[in-house]
DNA sequence: TACGGTTAGGTGACAATGTCACCGACCTAC
DNA sequence: GTAGGTCGGTGACATTGTCACCTAACCGTA
């Protein structure tokens, strides 16, 4: 069934030995998912951990009034601290993941994550030093919606998205979704960008004009 | 110098054999503060992990403009995962951590902590779950502030900061900082409180006239 | 090609929150 | 007492969020 080796994806398991490795290897389940797929919910506690083996997932909060944002993002090669939060505190939570594009995700049993963290120093790093990286994102997460203005956050979340490109195929309510606020809110800055000629805009498509003014904006935080 | 044993204060280590006990009450160093101290912040990257062994511990997070919100509190037996991430990350962070009482703080050097997580399965759980509820806490402030209204987040940390009592001590601009919001805003909120008669309010003092209702309002999220 | 339903986006009025400038009341040290 | 600092009040205004409702673009199908 595994007929990748997927242990040299990981910092946490490519310095591993190699009786380890097959041992992972043996003990973990590939799981392939479709783009737009829900990787994990508020439904499913889950019971595994999951490492991203190929792909991107975006991982996301929704208010009980509906309204979404996104928290980070996980990219091939990192682990899901999340889940592992979740699972570790037994506690469902209204965090979702969605596979951005194709993804191969590693589910590793519980018990195997146990032997694993506590027999190796390496995977024990890598697993903590996720943690970390998450909890200082959310710590950023919370300063740019407590006291950062949108126009700023969405020139510099549009400037992220559209990363060496010249374009960004979302719609309004999809950057809304990014930054946790309400579509019209999205509409208005971005009719402002527009006429400043910063952005061109056509349904579900965002073209840059002028990158440079969209980064000073960016920075002027 | 370690006239107190704190191992047996800490779900990670209360339950570990007395010699391992013993090795980690002559590796750690125990440190008192005083009320108001900070306890770790931007400055110092910290080089060992802490544990809280009696007090209690207000984290929080300061905008460039000097806006405050506080992120979730410490209280005795808890680790501080921020310092751990921190540390771990080698990544300085505008967070800081100030004691709200005189504070015990056991400070455990990073090769013992290492040590200890390879070696006890206990203590590894134990540091695995204070992250998992932080990285929760965050989750939710991060709801609140993305999502929450005012009064109703007022309502509810009025009714924390006054548990069990019938008033709570603190002026309007540390409410402020307690939510992330502005003084004036906290000013306008309780006087509407105040003109609905469920608060009394004087200099530096807040007084319950009507829980319930408050109550009501928290939970009208 | 025309039709009808769905989705994306626009708009104005209003509510909630944040910002700014400035004020007076109170508190403490001298 | 008074000087200076802290605490809270206030009105005008800017920004952001909400609501209702609209038009334009797209898509599948007859």
């Amino acid at each position: 069934m595994n007929v990748l080796d997927w242990t040299e994806r990981f910092k946490g398991t490519a310095a591993l030995p190699q009786d380890v490795r097959t041992r992972l290897n043996k003990a973990a389940r590939i799981v392939r998912m479709k783009k737009g797929d829900q990787v994990f919910g508020p439904m499913n506690i889950p019971d595994s951990l999951f490492f991203l083996y190929d792909g991107r997932i975006r991982v996301s909060q929704t208010s009980d009034a509906g309204r979404e944002i996104v928290l980070y993002r996980i990219d091939a090669g990192e682990s899901c601290v999340l889940t592992t939060a979740c699972m570790l505190a037994e506690e469902a939570y209204n965090a979702e993941g969605i596979a951005e594009s194709d993804v191969t995700v590693v589910s590793l049993p519980k018990h195997a994550f146990d032997r694993l963290s506590a027999e190796e120093d390496t995977f024990r790093n890598f697993v903590f030093a996720a943690y970390s990286r998450r909890l200082i994102d959310l710590l950023r997460v919370v300063d740019d919606v407590a006291f950062g203005r949108i126009d700023v956050r969405l020139a510099e979340r549009l400037l992220i998205l559209g990363d060496g490109l010249k374009e960004v195929r979302a719609t309004h309510q999809d950057l809304a979704s990014e930054l946790g606020t309400a579509r019209e809110v999205i509409s208005r800055v971005l009719n402002d960008f527009q006429k400043r000629e910063l952005i061109e805009q056509s349904r579900g498509l965002i073209t840059f004009k002028d990158k440079a003014a969209l980064s000073a904006i960016a920075d002027s935080a």
